[in-house]
RNA sequence: GGAUAGGUGGCAGAGUGGUUAUGCGUGGGACUGCAGAUCCCAUCUAUUAGGGUUCGAAUCCCUACCUAUCCUCCA
C-alpha cells in the first residue's frame, strides 16, 4: 500500500519511501522528566503510538526509539527546591510517565534512550563538530556556531538575519551570535557533571538526541516526530549538528509535528500552569474518550480541549464499544454479505495511509456502527465474523473500543435476570424495576429484547 | 517586528471548484410495560469581512480583521 506523509520540511504530503525495504526507523523526542505529564503532552504520545501502530499493521518493522531527557536545568532546579538528589527526581518522574503512558494504552515504543546513557556519544560527537570547525569553546560552555551551518532555518522557515533575539538569551558574554546554541554546559558549583576534554560538565538539550540517533539508527533514519513547538530552535539544531558531521542532505528524512492542545486560547504547558495531568485526565474519562478525541482530528492541527468535547467524545466512544457488544453476541441468521466490512476496512486503511488521516478513518468505522447496528438482529455468521475481526484491528491500531465483558458464567446474576422475567411476564413491573436497579447497581447492564434480557458487567 | 498554520452550523471538527461529511446536542417518530440501546426523520437554514477570477468557490487570487504556535525552557 502506497503510504503518504504530510512532511513539515517544505509542508508537503509526500510518499512515504522508508530507507530500507519494509523497515522504519522512528525517532520521536521524549520527555524531560521533572515532573508529571499533562494531556497535551500525551497527544504527541498517542498520536505517535497510533502512528507506530498503523505502520506495524502494514508490514513495516518499526524501531521507534523515544529519547528521555534525563539531565536538564529543569531537574536540577526541581531537585533543588525539592533538596533531593536528582537522580530521585528523575527516578520519580521517569517511573511515573511509564506509568502514565501506560495507562493511556501506549505500548509502542521499541526503546527508551536515556540522555544520561549516552554522555560518552555526546562527548565525541561535540568533539567531532570542534574538529569541523563548526563548534567553538567558549568560558562557559561549547556551543554550535549557527552561521556555518547554511540550511540553519530550512525547517522552521526562519532567516537567521531576521531572528529577533529574545529578552532572556542565556548571558555569555563569549557566544559569536545570539543564535549560537549550547553543546556542553560547564559546571557550576553543586550541579551534576561529567567529566569532558572542556572540563566537568553536562550536555546541552540539542545534542542529546543527535548522539542518541546516531548511535542507534547511523547519521540518517526515516521519521523524526515531536511537537510542533520543537521546531525550532530544538529541531533545526538538531539538524545542523548531525548534517554538519554526515554532510548528508538530510537528518530524517520525514518530519511529523503534532499540533499544540489548547485550553481555552493557550496551548497547555507547565509554564503556564494550565495543565491537565494524565492521572487526572483518566479519573474523569476512558482512556478510550481521550485517545478518540485525541485522534478524531488532524494531527498537524490544534485542538481545544474542553470537558464538553471529552464528553462527546466519550459518548461516541459508548456507541462504538456497544456496537462492539452487540456484535459480539449477534446471533442471527441473516444471509453473508449484508454488509460490506471489506469495503470498510479498505477505506480504513486507505484513510490512514492518506497523510495519517485517523479523523477520516474514524469516520469510516462510525458509517459501519450505523450501517450493520441496522440489521444487527439478522446479522449472519460471515458478516458478524467480518465486523469483529475489523473492529479488533481498529481497536489495535486506534484503542478506542471499550470491551465491555460479556455476561456470561454468573449464576446469581441469571438467576435475578429470571426472576426479573418471571416478574414481567407477570406484570410485577415494580418488582422488576427494584430488580433491575439491584443489578444496575452491582454494575450490572441490562437490556430487555422481547421477552429475552441481555446483560452485561459495566 | 519576522516565521508557520488557521478562521466552517449550539459545540467539536471534515471537506482544496459543481449531489446539504461525521460525531455530540436538540425536537419528533418506530421499538419497549417503562427504560436503555438501536434505527428513521427533522432541526440548527454554517462557511470571519470586503473585493476579484469563474457558467459555478467553503475550496483559487487580493485586501482587511482576528486566533494559535515559534523566534526564550516547552510535546
Amino acid at each position: 500500500m502506497k503510504i503518504l506523509i504530510k512532511d513539515s520540511m517544505g509542508h508537503k504530503t509526500v510518499e512515504f519511501k522508508p530507507m530500507r525495504e519494509g523497515r522504519v526507523k522512528l525517532f520521536v523526542c521524549g520527555p524531560t522528566v521533572y515532573n508529571l505529564i499533562h494531556i497535551g503532552n500525551a497527544r504527541l504520545f498517542i498520536v505517535f503510538d497510533a502512528f507506530a501502530k498503523f505502520l506495524r499493521s502494514q508490514g513495516f518493522e518499526v524501531f521507534y526509539v523515544q529519547n528521555i531527557t534525563d539531565i536538564d536545568d529543569k531537574i536540577i532546579k526541581e531537585a533543588k527546591e525539592e533538596n533531593k538528589p536528582w537522580k530521585e527526581i528523575v527516578a520519580r518522574y521517569l517511573s511515573q510517565y511509564f506509568k502514565d503512558t501506560s495507562s493511556l494504552g501506549i505500548d509502542s515504543v521499541s526503546l527508551f534512550a536515556r540522555a544520561t546513557n549516552y554522555i560518552e556519544e555526546i562527548i565525541d560527537q561535540i568533539k567531532r563538530l570542534i574538529l569541523a570547525g563548526v563548534a567553538y569553546e567558549t568560558t562557559d560552555g561549547v556551543y554550535f556556531e549557527v552561521s556555518k551551518f547554511t540550511d540553519y532555518g530550512r525547517l522552521s522557515g526562519q532567516q537567521l538575519d531576521k531572528i529577533r533575539p529574545g529578552a532572556r538569551v542565556e548571558i555569555s558574554e563569549d557566544k559569536r551570535s545570539p543564535s549560537d546554541f549550547v553543546l556542553w554546559k560547564k559546571m557550576k558549583p553543586g550541579e551534576p557533571y561529567w567529566e569532558s576534554p572542556w572540563g566537568k560538565g553536562r550536555p546541552g538539550w540539542h545534542i542529546e538526541d543527535t548522539a542518541i540517533t546516531e548511535a542507534l539508527f547511523g547519521p540518517e533514519y526515516d521519521i523524526h516526530g515531536g511537537g510542533s513547538d520543537l521546531i525550532f530552535p530544538h529541531h533545526e539544531a538538531e539538524i545542523a549538528q548531525m548534517r554538519s558531521l554526515s554532510k548528508s542532505g538530510y537528518l530524517s528524512r520525514y518530519w511529523m509535528h503534532v499540533a499544540m492542545l489548547n485550553m481555552k486560547e493557550d496551548k497547555m504547558s507547565k509554564s503556564l500552569g494550565n495543565i491537565i495531568t494524565v492521572a487526572d485526565a483518566l479519573k474523569k474519562h476512558s482512556v478510550q474518550a481521550l485517545r478518540f478525541f485525541m485522534l478524531n482530528t488532524s494531527f498537524d492541527s490544534p485542538l481545544h480541549y474542553s470537558e464538553e468535547s471529552l464528553a462527546a467524545a466519550e459518548e461516541t466512544v459508548s456507541r462504538i464499544s456497544e456496537f462492539y457488544r452487540k456484535l459480539d453476541s449477534a446471533r442471527g441468521s441473516g444471509k453473508a454479505g449484508m454488509v460490506d466490512v471489506k469495503r470498510s476496512r479498505d477505506a480504513f486503511m486507505d484513510a490512514m495511509a492518506n497523510g495519517f488521516d485517523t479523523h477520516a478513518a474514524m469516520t469510516v468505522v462510525l458509517d459501519l456502527v450505523t450501517e450493520m447496528n441496522r440489521t444487527m438482529d439478522r446479522i449472519g455468521t460471515r458478516d458478524r465474523k467480518e465486523g469483529i475481526e475489523f473492529m479488533n484491528e481498529v481497536d489495535s491500531i486506534l484503542g478506542i473500543v471499550r470491551k465491555i465483558g460479556t455476561g456470561k458464567g454468573s449464576e446469581i446474576v441469571e438467576k435475578m435476570i429470571s426472576a426479573r422475567n418471571e416478574a414481567r411476564k407477570k406484570g410485577s413491573y415494580a418488582l422488576s424495576d427494584e430488580l433491575r436497579s439491584i443489578l444496575l447497581q452491582s454494575g450490572v447492564a441490562i437490556q430487555d429484547n422481547g421477552p429475552d434480557t441481555e446483560w452485561w458487567f459495566t
